[in-house]
RNA sequence: GGUAGGUUACCCAAGUGGCCAACGGGGGCAGACUGUAAAUCUGCUGGCUUACGCCUUCGAUGGUUCGAAUCCAUCACCUACCA
């Protein structure tokens, strides 16, 4: 199978310049692809790994993916699919981000291939000390601004009169141009992929080549994962599902695909695994056969987690999922609980604090973070939506004393039917 | 610059002197049913309080009043029409 048609079956392409030409290229040897990640934070997310899977997709066809950090785009500000304008990051948070990022996207591919080693490139590198007097006359002069503001980056932005758009942002998609028309010159780059918003900004680099350059250049866009009711995938109540472990631990990582709708799991699967066809076929029939048993669920979420934090971590989590949910819990060994201990949210507890009267569970759960405030909290216990070592309690009053705790240093706090804390007595 | 209208809790949106912590919808959280899914039904959704209440909130600041989200003044921002 062609990697386009792979791609196809995937579900990957939203759209394509010039597909037929496209085949042609990638049929006939390697092609250099590059796919842009800007620092807007200090770790990419769930979101961001299609792109990044869509080049390690291109490397085991053989080609030559370079992973883009926007050292330089990441300080202006990209508005596609922004409904309003963004706050500028500090040139500080840049170098943190650009620094974190480059980490994880040195992941995944890669580098030591002798073949076709993946290549990290980093825009500011060309785009930094480049003057604005020349950066107009080498590159705006190239674009017409009838053209920019038919985009819909910048047209739904100039149709919202409370939000506009600045100068700033509306120049965006001219570096993003400006990085494929260096990449296309210095390492032969013929194709930028990237999530179907940023199609505008890839058809720009496109015209661009094709004007300074002369020769062709390809753009290829995936659809932006959804969620069953369309909204964006990868956000909860709580934040985005981080790709750093320390901000999103491989265990709710896990947790996050575990909870997959039952209608997009195949679609994830597809898009977000280098499981095989045949793999997944199987998994579709399986899952259609009898959803309970949640074998796509399991293999989704294994894949994933396995892609971003390795092995060993992800059967660690593993581990610690089929002891909360495996209904293994009644008169659990003290080995078998420490496995959940740093890897479902733990939180320390000063043993003081448990003389006498004991903690009020109030409090305890406003600690560890389940709940948001006492009052809350209360509610929670009256509704019936908290655990005390997966036993309920409904008494708000109830406080806890060191006689709670699990071989004497551990309790297990639940608050509905997927959230758990590990309270830890300290020294 | 002029005139008119607007700014309410996470979002949308009622409320135009006391019955307002503020209708309704969405979202979120919890319960029931399930499969750690979806759909559905129920409860909760400013903070503190072992509930009698107390405190903070309706763009900002002052004022009128026994009492203001509601009236007045000034300021800020937004929208529309006019210049």
């Amino acid at each position: 199978m062609s990697i386009l048609a792979e791609l196809d079956w995937r579900g990957l392409v939203a759209d394509c310049t010039d597909r037929v030409e496209l085949a042609k290229r990638t049929a006939s040897g390697p092609i250099t692809l590059y796919c842009g990640f800007d620092p807007t934070a200090d770790s990419l997310h769930v979101g961001h790994l299609v792109g990044q899977v869509m080049l390690r997709r291109f490397q085991l066809a053989g080609h030559h993916p370079m992973p883009l950090a926007g050292g330089a785009t990441g300080q202006i500000g990209d508005p596609s699919g922004k409904t309003s304008e963004r706050q500028l990051l500090t040139r500080e948070q840049i170098t943190h981000n650009v620094g974190c990022i480059k980490r994880q996207l040195a992941r995944i591919l890669d580098f030591e291939s002798k073949s076709n080693p993946a290549r990290l490139v980093d825009n500011a590198a060309w785009t930094a000390q480049i003057s604005f007097l020349d950066f107009l006359r080498d590159v705006g002069k190239h674009f017409s601004v009838n053209v920019m503001m038919q985009k819909e980056s910048v047209r739904a932005r100039m149709e919202d009169r409370e939000a506009g758009i600045s100068y700033t942002e509306f120049s965006y998609m001219l570096l993003q141009a400006y990085d494929f028309c260096h990449l296309r010159k210095e390492f032969n780059c013929q194709l930028q992929v990237g999530g179907s918003d940023q199609w505008g900004n890839i058809t720009a680099g496109i015209d661009l080549i094709r004007k300074k350059l002369g020769t062709p250049a390809y753009g290829l866009t995936f659809p932006l994962l959804t969620k069953a009711d369309g909204t964006k995938f990868g956000k909860t109540e709580s934040g985005a599902v981080w790709l750093d472990p320390r901000k999103t631990s491989p265990y709710r990582f896990y947790q996050f695909f575990i909870q997959a709708d039952d209608g997009k799991v195949i679609d994830y699967l597809k898009m977000l695994t280098l499981l095989s066809r045949e793999e997944i076929d199987a998994l579709e029939s399986s899952h259609q056969a009898n959803p309970g048993a949640r074998e796509a669920h399991k293999d989704l979420a294994r894949a994933a987690t396995t892609l971003v934090h390795g092995e060993s971590v992800t059967l660690e989590a593993i581990r610690a999922s089929e002891i909360l949910f495996g209904g293994q819990l009644e008169g659990v060994s003290e080995t078998t609980f420490n496995e959940i201990v740093g890897e479902v949210p733990t939180k320390e507890i000063e043993q003081a604090k448990l003389d006498a009267p004991g903690l009020p569970l109030v409090e305890l759960l406003l600690h560890s973070g389940l709940c948001p405030s006492k009052g809350q909290a209360r509610k929670d216990i009256e509704g019936g939506g908290v655990y005390v070592n997966n036993i309920r309690e409904s008494n708000f009053q109830r406080a806890i004393a060191a006689n709670d705790f699990l071989f004497g240093k551990h309790l297990l706090l639940r608050k509905g039917k997927k959230n758990y804390v590990v309270v830890t007595v300290k020294g």
